[in-house]
DNA sequence: ATGGGCACCTGGCTGC
DNA sequence: TGCAGCCAGGTGCCCA
């Protein structure tokens, strides 16, 4: 579920109640995660701190005193901040205690979501080390986007939704930039001009950030820090818009698939 | 090196 | 009402 913009959304709920915190207890209800919780984490998180509340692509980090944790929410994670005692629901799956009497619960349906926890640097860790750049960072811009396209035969959707490539972009914000864009998903990534990658590299980062902006978008499960869905989902173009006009030219919407993925577009505004 | 397909899971919705 | 079938914000891994 959480592209960039849930986990950044995310992130920014937690971060003041967290920072300077310190874990008082870790506990695990269901192991069963994409891979199963190291059930020595209690024990080693115990009266750590935590130092700083950061992302990577769609990986939040939490910086402890020895070490970070490396949370991902997978499909249909998230991540609440409860301020008192509340009543578990299913698929809770561990809660961080903290000194100040807030809980961090989090809960993940479908427990695609992750959680690793390391004392090295975790830009090493396997899971991050081949990350490309931040959407937001100087590195990602046209001529990266133009470099890295030139050998690739896939269609330009598959590119922005491949990690190594882009980052943080998922199957919302590849539809919904590459229509800011005016390109159509189809097209093979090795064709796309110099100019089309300027717009699209500042379409990613318009998409991003305007989702950023309204909270991130809640589909079906998703929710913020406080519960709450996020409102993106009534400003998007096309996901999930397919038979209906497009916002800008009023054709319709039309719905395709790709790498098994469904993909939204406008066949007017995207050629 | 690149690309395609599968796997991991639960729940909600649709249509018979 | 019940149930089968399909679909869903991700991504690591295996194979050609």
């Amino acid at each position: 579920m959480p592209e960039l913009p849930e986990v950044e959304t995310t992130r920014r709920g937690i971060e003041r109640s967290a920072r300077g915190r310190r874990i008082s207890e870790f506990r695990i209800y269901d192991h069963r995660l994409r891979w199963p919780i190291d059930r020595s984490l209690p024990q080693q998180l115990a009266d750590q701190q935590i130092v700083e509340v950061d992302r990577r692509a769609k990986y939040l980090l939490l910086r402890l005193t020895d070490g970070t944790l490396i949370l991902h929410l997978g499909m249909s994670g998230s991540l609440r901040l409860l301020p008192q005692e509340t009543a578990r629901i299913s698929h809770d799956q561990f809660d961080l205690l903290l000194d100040s009497g807030d809980t961090l619960r989090f809960n993940d349906p479908r427990r695609f979501g992750s959680l690793h926890y390391t004392t090295e640097d975790p830009a090493s860790h396997k899971l991050l080390r081949s990350l490309a750049p931040e959407p937001f960072d100087a590195a990602f811009n046209a001529d990266y986007l133009y470099r890295i396209t030139r050998r690739r035969s896939a269609a330009i959707k598959q590119v922005l939704m491949n990690g190594r490539l882009v980052t943080g972009v998922g199957n919302i914000y590849a539809s919904e930039a590459l229509f800011r864009a005016r390109v159509n998903p189809r097209r093979a990534a090795r064709k796309l001009s110099r100019a089309e990658c300027v717009r699209i590299v500042r379409a990613v980062r318009a998409a991003l950030q305007a989702a950023i902006r309204a909270g991130g978008t809640t589909l079906r499960d998703y929710v913020g820090t406080d519960g709450n869905p996020g409102y993106f989902r009534q400003k998007l173009y096309v996901y999930e818009r397919d038979g209906k006009a497009c916002r800008v030219c009023a054709t319709l919407v039309r719905k395709i698939t790709q790498g098994q993925r469904s993909t939204y577009f406008c066949p007017h505004c995207q050629h």
